[in-house]
DNA sequence: GTATGTATGTAATATTATAACAGGTCAAGG
DNA sequence: CCTTGACCTGTTATAATATTACATACATAC
């Protein structure tokens, strides 16, 4: 696990602006998140198997980035399959269907907070709790689309990850 | 290695806007880089020792991202130690120096086209062919660092990765 | 109910990265 | 000079992350 189970940093489905790295009460999100993610493969005709639901489920749960390994370890003990294949397939799955996200610094997965709205997002990770929020930046977004249209490079997929303190962390510096 | 050697990529010290993808001489490129590396070394009191000085040398032949096996490799052709730190060790220590980058979506490494300027970097990587260009994106970094502030994150470290085609995979397609 | 594509389980292995410690080099201060 | 301390290199061992390949099971369409 890369941060604590009982943190609040993005809740999905609790998209507040400014609420990423506050305490709030987020009990309704999984649920909602889970609602809308059936939604969303029904639409695309993926299928939500029980495996990759359980992992969502997990990543909601975990409230924070994951490792595969962490997620595996879960399903494991779970009765799901016990070798790394089972959760790299159910986490891609995710990650294609905008469901969960793929924090590449840190090698470990997030549940995606604005499952359904088109978005463009950025991750802000707290180099001493380990917290991940995820922030909206369609204008960074934008910016990057047009330097790499510019040299005539076609974009598809866009990793944008900040590293520094979170607020909490800043202050406690 | 990620991508061919004998690629024309982004050019350390062959600065044309738009060359990026575009073949181009770039013989006297690498010794260029090299004369700035050690003088940025020297000014920030830090010692391009003859490893870390032939690991720049490898990644601006190079002229490619290199995993960090791949520099080993190379290294212990040459003489120098052949065990992973040797490696890592090295190539850590040019990225501090801002003397190379890394790219996390390929674990791998790349000499720094604008070695000494102050730069907001963004890599472009072609899936196809994997070749790497370097992206000069103040304004997505000054985005990024906008929506950070407003949520009380102090950002340190930035790291902005764009996966697609290169202009000639685009044409091949 | 059978064929087909897709998903899962498992074994084996590849790739990437770090911790810990020993020995060497070098420059500053005594 | 020569010692001290900081830093660099080499090596051993191991940890952490990820993929390939193949067998089995399941679901859907025909």
């Amino acid at each position: 696990m890369i941060a604590p189970t009982h943190s609040h940093t993005d809740c999905p489905g609790c998209t507040v602006p400014g609420l990423a790295f506050a305490s709030h009460d987020h009990g309704q999100c999984a649920a909602d998140a889970l609602a809308r993610a059936e939604a969303i493969c029904a639409g695309a005709g993926a299928r939500l198997t029980p495996v990759r639901r359980r992992v969502l489920e997990i990543l909601l749960e975990a409230h924070a980035a994951l490792g595969a390994y962490d997620v595996l370890n879960r399903l494991s003990a779970e009765g799901f399959g016990n070798q790394p294949p089972v959760a790299y397939r159910a986490l891609d799955f995710l990650v294609e269907q905008g469901l969960a996200h793929r924090i590449q610094r840190l090698n470990a997965f997030s549940a995606c907070v604005h499952v359904g709205e088109a978005h463009a997002p950025a991750f802000l990770i707290c180099r001493v709790c380990s917290l991940v929020a995820e922030a909206a930046v369609a204008p960074a977004h934008d910016a990057l689309e047009a330097a790499a249209a510019a040299m005539g490079f076609a974009v598809e997929r866009v990793t944008i990850e900040a590293l520094g303190l979170c607020p909490a962390c800043r202050v406690a510096a």
